[in-house]
DNA sequence: ATACCTACTTACAAAAATATCAGTACCCTG
DNA sequence: CAGGGTACTGATATTTTTGTAAGTAGGTAT
């Protein structure tokens, strides 16, 4: 890995107590879990270990540049985990460390709560 | 309110009984609670009823455009409420609604994740 | 009379996130 | 030997989100 994470808290912010002023577990959620896609691939990952390429067609509207970045993030944070494969052509496997499956009761909550959500509001939601 | 909400998911994705291809829960939690502020706003109102000037001063780095934007989607999607009270000066009162509660679960795991994800990883989070 | 409070709105600018698309290296198949 | 599959990278463009700053109206305090 070249790439270097960048923290997504602004710089220009007071740190307190080794952490920025106002950084709690939800921003935290915000920056490692948040975004279009890190909890779609989560999900897609707590069915099993999942090639790039089976990544790909699982959730086809994503372009291959948010998808590797997405992993490449997750990794750093150390819940997928990423392994080469020697073979002819190439294969990298993707899946959740033990880490990543703390994960769960995040994804769960979410998804109830979202879907709960949809079947009351839709007619807000797909106006 | 004249501003119309804007629904997240892109218009040009097929729709399957009703709802996006691939639309479920996450993505209706993203597009609820998402964005920078929105988690951070419900959090501060699970404290009570808040005037918009009290919500201002308990998150200083929001701008009044994101505050007002927030309150505006949450209060479209039936968390928040908006209550006028005749005063002079004028005074507006934002609390959750009974449905608004239906977020403390997610509100919760997702605290409790992010703080234990920071006490684990502050290193790779505040480098 | 001037400044200030409230809860906003609006236009505009900047920043951040995401998309598009071409390119890479390797080998394999027809 | 052309074409295709794999797992990417990188430049650039577009879109989306967020921020900045000024303005509004009615009233109160100085």
């Amino acid at each position: 890995m070249k790439k270097q994470y960048k923290s997504l808290y602004p710089r220009n912010v007071a740190v307190e107590q080794g952490r920025p002023l106002n950084y709690c577990g939800i921003r935290c959620c915000l920056e490692v879990l948040g975004g279009k896609w890190k909890l779609l691939i989560i999900a897609e990952l707590f069915g099993g270990t999942r090639r790039y390429s089976v990544l790909k067609r699982a959730i086809p509207e994503i372009s291959e540049k948010m998808l590797i970045s997405s992993l490449q993030e997750l990794e750093f944070h150390a819940i997928v985990v990423r392994k080469v494969v020697e073979a002819v052509p190439p294969q990298v496997e993707y899946s959740l460390s033990a880490y990543g499956q703390s994960v769960s009761p995040v994804l769960e909550t979410l998804l109830g709560w979202g879907e709960g959500h949809i079947s009351q509001y839709s007619d807000k939601i797909f106006n």
